[in-house]
DNA sequence: CATGAATGAGAATTCATTCAT
DNA sequence: AATGAATGAATTCTCATTCAT
């Protein structure tokens, strides 16, 4: 986990601040991480199973077992700490599926997809969540729009341009998109399949489409 | 908009009723009937626009311009005017569904998805809360369940059923669902491209896949 | 039931009133005494059921079978109704025991209390409620009075008033009124012993007081 | 007043806690046993003046002149409040009841109504709430329990148990506290005899009963 | 830094009462 | 006279947020 973004928040410095004292502020700084972690973690934990709205400070505070105040030492309101342990998921989301992805010879939707179904199931109750309450909370950014940024850089790169010509990029990211979501969203409740089965799925269906049959009615 | 089913619930009358008792409960009945059709409109208003949790009774009670206590005279609370609205939509989309499939030969996906893209961009407003908001409402019907239905109904009356064969259908639907929910979706913050050529999106790509230069990476 | 009283509530009549109108007004006016019966009986039973507080004027018209403006013709509010209610026991109890006790050769306590109990198990449901909301509602007389005034008149016609000597008349009559008072109260939840005995048991209590043995130290 | 079974809620402290964190605890403590003192003195104040149903929990915390969710930080809702009230009030009884019996040689029912006298006439205001209310409130036990369970003590305690043979105790119980609940409700309205004297009058008439001539017509 | 008691705005809900029909 | 739809004041209760310690 990482906060460093969040390390140097207090780190203005009296100006009597001597070596001690900077001693001192690094306990003060080690200990105030490892709240906020603990806040993190507790938050996730409540969110995942309250859902946003009705997940208060209090559940989480009691969850992190600190003081109510103390939440707000650390997160401007609920929609900070929400949008915190998303921001985080996905940047890590983010992260791993381009390293992944990087080390094979080629960007496919092959490789992104078995990336994102991995993440995502084994992080199944934050991605819940975040599909969930995603669209009640304001400021967050939606996580369909992670996914469909991912498939567009994909898209992108595919080897014949041509290819793609005709369609509208950025739809398309998001219609592939929404069945993505489906097979995350198909884990709230049970747990099969698992994440490659549930990719060769998907990439089955996005890769030749439906049975003809389906569309038309020959006689 | 039909209240139909709703219409008559003051309209058992006692056998001995005279013309002038009749006409008196009509009144009465009329201005009741009208009233909770201000209600739902508020409510439709007012959850498009602040989604269902930020919706406080007064806010719909306000833009319905009626008391606040004239709101509980029509529902138990907010989920039971969600949900009525909710139903009400889906009911109609079923409905129109299931009507205009049936003006065709056969039940194919082109006809239903264009049939349900018509009639969801007609209603983008309460799609729009109902897609955002479902999960929060816990008796909804999922928009989603109803559309995922409607699929299965076409899959399970494809020609030639060999052609589904591996497929699960439950999981499949959902996938398909997926597509088309976010084609929905797409209309939450702009409006173009409208309804047939959105279906004609979704149908393209659940017809033919997407170029296979997306998956492999030949050199 | 005597609704005398409030009979003529409305009789001042229009000064072009006609042999003819007259009649129509007695159907009128025997129609408002018969929904003003039906209102009281309505309430009688919603009150005993449901206490003073917790029973609503739907509660009683709905149970009347009258609409709810009906109520407000005939009374001014639920404090009305209930007074009303309370008056009318309480008269009658008043006439009975008076007929009960004149139709003996004096008034003494004996035949005072066994017509009081026998009255007010008859009637035990209003007394319940009397009893226990009595004090809740500002105008009501209560019960206790009612109870006191009757005991204060049997007091003042003992043959020998050296007897009371020494004793404060009223304060005396509360103090009897309460052990009656309790004698019904134990009605509330169990409808043992009936009237004659618990009369038996009370007068006993009265006669005789109680043991001394409970009231010294003997050694 | 004794709020000692509450003090000690925030009193479980780390075995490592310093002077300091010692002395912090206790303010916190400290302000809250205020608080809720406070409220308590309120709702006293209210509960008496305006009767159980008729005081809001507003009312409450204005006399209290904290804010309203401040009640709820002491009390799940007005029912607990109240009930607080009358269960210390009761305990006390019960215990300087029993002390004070206690320092007699023998348990009779002259100490103990002057004993229970004495206690309600100091704290009349708050008999008067729970004999007038004590039937509306669901929870509460009656305070004429309190005061029968009182009695039957001191009757199966009698010496020569044979005297009250043929009494139903429960009964006899029952009725002897109307006669001191109906002394104490005697006290609503003014403030004479005092409660020694009260005493004294009721256990007269319970000690010789009534004069016969009030009960038989010899001529 | 951490704490948790206190706060009060805001939300839901009820129900006595009015009034057009 | 009767009706019942509508009203809105009043009440309970919650919870994000502040602040003294």
């Amino acid at each position: 986990m990482t906060f460093h973004s969040k390390l140097n928040y207090n780190s203005v410095m009296n100006e009597d601040s001597k070596t001690e004292l900077t001693i001192r502020q690094h306990r003060g700084a080690r200990r105030r991480a490892k709240t906020r972690a603990d806040l993190l973690a507790a938050a996730r934990k409540v969110f995942a199973k309250k859902g946003y709205h009705d997940a208060s400070i209090l559940d989480i505070t009691e969850a992190a077992d600190v003081g109510v105040g103390t939440f707000y030492l650390h997160f401007a309101d609920k929609d900070e700490a929400f949008n915190t342990l998303i921001d985080e998921v996905f940047h890590i989301l983010e992260e791993q599926v381009i390293t992944e992805v990087r080390s094979h010879e080629a960007i496919t939707l092959t490789v992104t997809v078995h990336s994102i179904f991995r993440h995502a199931y084994a992080q199944r109750d934050l991605f819940s969540i975040a599909l969930a309450s995603g669209a009640q909370v304001s400021r967050t950014i939606r996580v369909e729009d992670t996914i469909a940024g991912g498939l567009i850089r994909v898209f992108e790169q595919v080897p014949q341009p041509e290819d793609l010509q005709g369609y509208d990029i950025q739809l398309l990211a998001r219609l592939v998109t929404g069945v993505i979501a489906q097979g995350i969203i198909w884990w709230f409740d049970q747990d099969e399949p698992g994440p490659e089965e549930m990719a060769n799925n998907v990439l089955a269906l996005l890769a030749h489409g439906l049975p003809a049959s389906l569309f038309t009615h020959n006689n």
